[in-house]
DNA sequence: GCCAACGTTGGC
DNA sequence: GCCAACGTTGGC
């Protein structure tokens, strides 16, 4: 099993919206990065956990975690030219981007702010708190996943 | 709202 | 294939 953590902005979508939704399930359209890409389509695996991450949030936390229901399809937002996210390169026949879907798990007693993250040795390697990353989709190893939840509860 | 750090685009 | 220009992300 591998564990990762995903970006989302809340006033766009939060925890709480997932936690909402039908099945507190959703699908993860809109990753535009090859690298996210890539991880999506070729690594994530249905159980794995995810961190659920608020960017652009004040502050910006580790809000929760959700899991892997469903592995990676073509992401539909692509072909729809009035979505944002449409990309004309993205064609049905061979798909440009893909998308999984994640359920809620639990919601963190505690957001754990990103001044917690930066503060915590034990997440110094983390991508979140590399400079400049921008990666909305990214590895986490096992220690740093537990050490998260041991933090927001 | 600013802007650093990226990724992407497109002219050459 | 280089690289300047541009657009985006996301913390602050």
């Amino acid at each position: 099993m591998k564990y990762w953590l995903i970006k989302s902005e809340p006033e766009v979508f939060s925890i709480d919206d997932l936690a909402r939704n039908k099945n507190q399930t959703t699908y993860w359209d809109g990753v535009r990065n090859y690298q996210a890409r890539n991880f999506i389509r070729d690594e994530m695996k249905v159980g794995d956990k995810v961190i659920f991450y608020h960017s652009n949030a004040e502050p910006p936390a580790a809000v929760g975690i959700c899991e892997i229901v469903k592995e990676a399809y073509p992401d539909f937002s692509a072909f729809d030219h009035k979505n944002d996210h449409y990309d004309p390169k993205s064609k049905k026949d061979s798909p440009t981007w893909f998308m999984i879907d994640v359920k809620f798990v639990k919601k963190f007693s505690k957001h754990v702010s990103i001044g917690e993250i930066k503060a915590n040795k034990k997440l110094h390697k983390m991508n979140l708190v590399q400079r400049g990353n921008r990666l909305s989709v990214m590895p986490v190893t096992k220690d740093e996943f537990d050490e998260i939840v041991r933090m927001g509860n």
